[in-house]
DNA sequence: AAGTGGTCTAGACCACACC
DNA sequence: GTGTGGTCTAGACCACTTG
């Protein structure tokens, strides 16, 4: 008989769940407003704790909330752009950086990290360690890579780390002419430390973007950087970036 | 009295279980090699499935591990790399370009988008559908919108869709001067129609790249291109990529 | 102390791939 | 049919923030 399959489509609960709450957040809610607690919505909508959950994680995910132990859940306001790679084409530390230089130290890179740039395993290299800070709240978290001899007339600086050293560190890297740099972006769940600065927990989905820094042939500095990926929207090539967002969501009163 | 806090740190389980299995995966697993099936792990390790599962779904999340419904859970090739963005500056459908035209259709696209280009509500573009293929497996689908005035010599073709005209669609475009191209990079969630060309459930974790290509000072087009998170790593600025992986992995035999 | 989200358990059943 | 991962339940306790 030609009847049309009445598209019994067994679709799971906790998306069509994500779907109904996507469209309240739309609709009745505005950012910054808190919701109902997780025990409230789950027995308001039928459903264990678990399956609400696993629509809240993903709508989290998509950077519609944002959730706080002890706090609650409320509605994100639209990510942020941030620029990331060609926008100054230029060694980190210069004018106009968007980064605030932390500290440094030397020691054994990662081995991942010491394939990348030339040196042997067991190799110090200088580690800068720098933040970002965007409308106000951390957006990344980065690990600066430099093999000793990128900066080899390091040796009139005392300070043996500190954010005395980590400039010096960056002031001596500008020396070299950069050729050009290669920047790749991929997710990542953040590591405990990267997760303290970000305020986030550890595990939370970061966009990991390494760049490498070619100068004379070689690698002279490796960025990774990890960007929370619940809030930022990274934009990268001529300029600006695409705003593309949701539905009609107001300010908080 | 002065005794220093001993750390009593209690790191979630699955935590604890992600470290070590990522450990395992480094030092006894080869490519390809399939896991033993979850309920085996859990009891191997003394935990709950449930919380097993949250240590894979991480391990998943990074690109570590690749995991089918009925099939089983394996070990995953490190990421592909995949050039996006200022590397061809140009109009897509154009030579060497790294995407596969689907087909078309003249819809209202979605308000989002209709923002984003300056066309009116419920005024239909030109939609193209393409999809991107590397290493024989699929990495993203593309669905390109494309205001009618873009286009406007396209009364010669009469195939009201399908292959054929989209590719007269995008032939049109090239005959535009394009100005510049600004990207942006996110992490979303695959929709319905995305994860079944991309091989995924829907809600996998996708890197969404949108590209406004701008033209006579107008958006002459929009690209929203979803790239499978878990197998991709994005590469753009000026060529090639990093490449940073894990430990020694072998290849299957 | 009370309330929130985060973790964990021990089950059950379902959808899908493969034989 | 058998075995896999995916979904769902109804609890419990923990870590954290706030009053």
């Amino acid at each position: 008989m030609g009847t049309t399959q009445l598209e019994t489509v067994p679709e799971p609960k906790y998306w069509h769940l994500k779907t109904v709450l996507s469209e309240a957040l739309d609709s009745e809610f505005s950012v910054g407003e808190i919701l109902p607690n997780e025990r409230d919505l789950a027995a308001r909508f039928g459903v264990a704790r678990a399956t609400l959950r696993q629509a809240l994680e993903q709508l989290e995910l998509e950077g519609r909330l944002q959730r706080r132990r002890g706090v609650g859940t409320t509605v994100a306001p639209p990510r942020v752009g941030v620029a990331v790679g060609t926008a100054q084409h230029a060694w980190p530390g210069g004018p106009n950086d968007a980064w605030q230089t932390l500290d440094c130290a030397l020691e054994v890179p990662p081995a991942a990290v010491a394939e990348a740039l030339v040196t042997g395993r067991d190799e110090p290299v200088h580690i800068v360690r720098r933040s970002r800070v965007s409308h106000g709240r951390p957006v990344a978290a980065e690990l600066l890579y430099i093999p000793a001899d990128s900066v080899p007339d390091l040796s009139g600086i005392d300070a043996p780390s500190g954010t005395a050293r980590a400039r010096a560190v960056l002031r001596e890297l500008q020396r070299l002419e950069l050729e050009r740099q290669e920047n790749a972006v991929e997710l990542g769940s953040a590591r405990a430390d990267d997760a303290r600065e970000l305020d986030r927990l550890p595990g939370a989905p970061v966009l990991v973007v390494t760049t490498r820094f070619v100068a004379r042939g070689r690698t002279a500095a490796l960025s990774v950087a990890t960007y929370r990926a619940d809030t930022c929207r990274l934009t990268f090539g001529d300029s600006g970036g695409v705003e593309i967002h949701h539905g009609p969501e107001r300010q908080a009163s």
